[in-house]
RNA sequence: CGGGGCGUGGCGCAGUGGUAGCGCACCCGCUUUGGGAGCGGGGGGUCGCAGGUUCGAGUCCUGCCGCCCCGACCA
């Protein structure tokens, strides 16, 4: 390709409402061109760059025995009112109405599609496993785009879905759509690593993403100083403080006036926040719900989510704690009925706590739970954090920002359940297919190898990704001489397969070289009066500061050299 | 959805009531060619939109829209 002919222009400021330094790059090097919030276009050589990413893992998918289908991006509703999330899922769904009043909706994921394909094309255990995948594009409305295309609202995703007849199958495709990833980021030239996660609104019991650590993620990921337990924030778990459980009290209110908080409470105490009993109301589907957890932890309401069957809790409002008759500033569990009470399993490792008194201006000593409140679920709602212990012992957690680039779930019945995908195994009888799907944000990968490879003069794109591998500038091209060996060279660097952006502009030498370090090609060759006068022709490396000379005659074995 | 910020030529910005400007980019000519060149000439803007105040609005007021950041939320 000749620049000349190119159509994209580098641009030496970025716009102003770039903040992220993918964004910036990616909009100066003339990649993407944003169209309204979280919604891209990709120029040539943005399109380039995602065309090759595509190709990696359409490469890898096909070796780990995936089959490529496509599915609609435009579907009826009907289809997710089978499944249960015409109405949960988050953000809503994008819908209209077609010409004939059937109302559609454009698909956020593609679960739905995927189990019809299967429960249309699977009779017999013979028929399983497989696995099945696209590339296609996406909308979710999200409330808030950000950083280019680190988060945007219309995507490609690669999504896949394994079907298997039972668990240990379901593992197996599971597995193998695992090592097909880590080659992916691997080809990419992004270090990328597994980490527990909530399965969230897509459901199933196992989730892994994968993560690429930096600053400018927007996930947080809580890792041991010493194993490799690695967990994103909202599934992190910790091995949490126990107490002795000492001889039960006597219940006995005192007056605390003016104290609103735990802080205040275990100051005025003269105790640490771990002999407190906090309360925190939840408003869960109009209902209010109790939640108690020691004082010196705090809920993770991702944990809480999932405990009440993925209904969406909210801090209730001030208004819906009074209606309730609580007193804020005052409340626990003890002596509340009607409402439904959850407790973290970290109560049940201490005693003799202090908690309210439901009464303004009041608290309780001596409060133990079972004894002075129940609970309807115990289980573990605490949110991990950096310095806790890692929940296998070993280690104390490490927070890191991440980008999340990959995510795999075991999802089990959940789809094939509810939308009546069975299968007739050896003995005659119907059973539910078992499945798995597994997603990559194709642009985010491309948003995250820029944040993860680059400089303070642009990108450094892995060769694999990078939109072309030779960036050929030939400097006076007003000179014949020069010229007529940039044109040769530009041929033979073809002819031996490379891919090469001849800059054949008439332009000075420094904005050649800008444009080359921009674009983060990785291998850079001039031609020049110089370079000749020199011997011959300059071999450079994006990431090496010097170049070499070679004589014209041998620039493909270079170029070759730096490569290997 | 809460908080904050910003909308003036393709990009970056100046312009606090009186003739819309600057740098880069773009077009033409000449010169120049190793890190975003020099000189000369030129084109391009309903100042986000709609109302209002005023003799007069990019500038003041009201409403709306869009975009960015933080938070909430999020396969």
């Amino acid at each position: 390709m000749r620049s000349s002919q190119l159509f994209g222009k580098t641009l030496r400021q970025a716009p102003a409402d770039a903040e992220t330094i993918s964004h910036k790059l990616l909009t100066r090097a003339g990649f993407i061109q944003q169209i309204a919030a979280g919604i891209f276009s990709l120029q040539p050589l943005g399109n380039r760059s995602i065309t090759k990413i595509k190709n990696i893992i359409r490469d890898e998918m096909d070796r780990a025995g995936g089959q490529e289908i496509n599915m609609p991006v435009v579907q009826p509703r009907d289809l997710w009112v089978e499944s249960g999330r015409a109405d949960t899922f988050v953000p809503p769904l994008a819908r209209f109405e077609d010409r004939r009043e059937r109302e559609m909706i454009i698909a956020p994921t593609h679960e739905e599609t995927a189990t019809a394909m299967a429960r249309a094309g699977v009779a017999s255990y013979r028929d399983l496993p497989f696995t099945i995948y696209q590339i296609q594009t996406k909308f979710r409305d999200e409330t808030r785009p950000r950083g280019g295309l680190l988060r945007v609202r219309e995507f490609e995703m690669k999504d896949a879905y394994s079907f298997d007849a039972d668990e240990e199958g379901m593992d197996r495709s599971f597995q193998a759509m695992v090592a097909a990833y880590k080659r992916i980021f691997k080809r990419c030239g992004l270090d990328v690593i597994m980490v527990d996660a909530d399965s969230g609104g897509i459901g199933g019991k196992d989730s892994n993403e994968f993560v690429l650590l930096t600053d400018s993620g927007e996930d947080t990921i809580l890792m041991s100083n010493e194993s490799d337990y690695a967990a994103n924030v909202e599934k992190a778990s910790f091995i949490k403080k126990a107490f002795p459980i000492e001889e039960l009290g006597e219940v006995e209110e005192f007056a605390t006036p003016g104290i609103k908080t735990i802080e205040e409470l275990a100051k005025a105490e003269g105790v640490s926040k771990s002999k407190t009993a906090k309360a925190v109301f939840y408003s869960v589907d109009g209902e209010i719900v109790v939640v108690t957890i020691r004082g010196d932890y705090e809920v993770n309401e991702t944990k809480l989510r999932n405990l009440l069957d993925g209904a969406e809790p909210k801090l209730a409002t001030p208004e819906e704690v009074k209606a309730a008759g609580l007193v804020s500033g005052s409340a626990s569990a003890v002596g509340l009925t009607g409402m439904k009470s959850v407790v973290d399993d970290s109560i049940t490792m201490g005693s003799n706590y202090l908690a309210g008194a439901n009464k303004d201006g009041f608290h309780l000593r001596n409060v133990n739970f079972e004894r002075d409140f129940k609970a309807d679920i115990v289980a573990d709602i605490a949110e991990a954090k950096k310095g806790y212990l890692s929940p296998d012992g070993k280690g104390k957690l490490v927070a890191k920002r991440g980008i999340e680039i990959g995510h795999v779930f075991k999802l089990g019945n959940v789809y094939s359940s509810k939308m009546g995908a069975n299968y007739t195994n050896e003995d005659g009888e119907q059973n539910e297919i078992l499945m798995g799907c597994y997603g990559i944000g194709v642009g985010r990968l491309l948003a995250a190898a820029v944040e993860a490879n680059h400089d303070d003069f642009g990108m450094l794109l892995p060769r694999a990704i990078a939109p072309y591998e030779i960036y050929l500038a030939g400097l006076n091209l007003n000179d014949p001489n020069i010229a007529g060996k940039a044109e040769m060279i530009y041929e033979t660097l073809q002819n031996a397969g490379y891919e090469v952006l001849f800059d054949d502009r008439d332009a000075p030498p420094g904005v050649k070289f800008k444009d080359a370090d921009l674009l983060g090609i990785p291998a850079r060759v001039v031609i020049s009066s110089r370079s000749l006068e020199n011997g011959g022709v300059e071999v450079k490396s994006r990431i090496s500061k010097d170049a070499e000379i070679v004589a014209e005659s041998d620039v493909l074995a270079s170029v070759k050299a730096l490569f290997d």
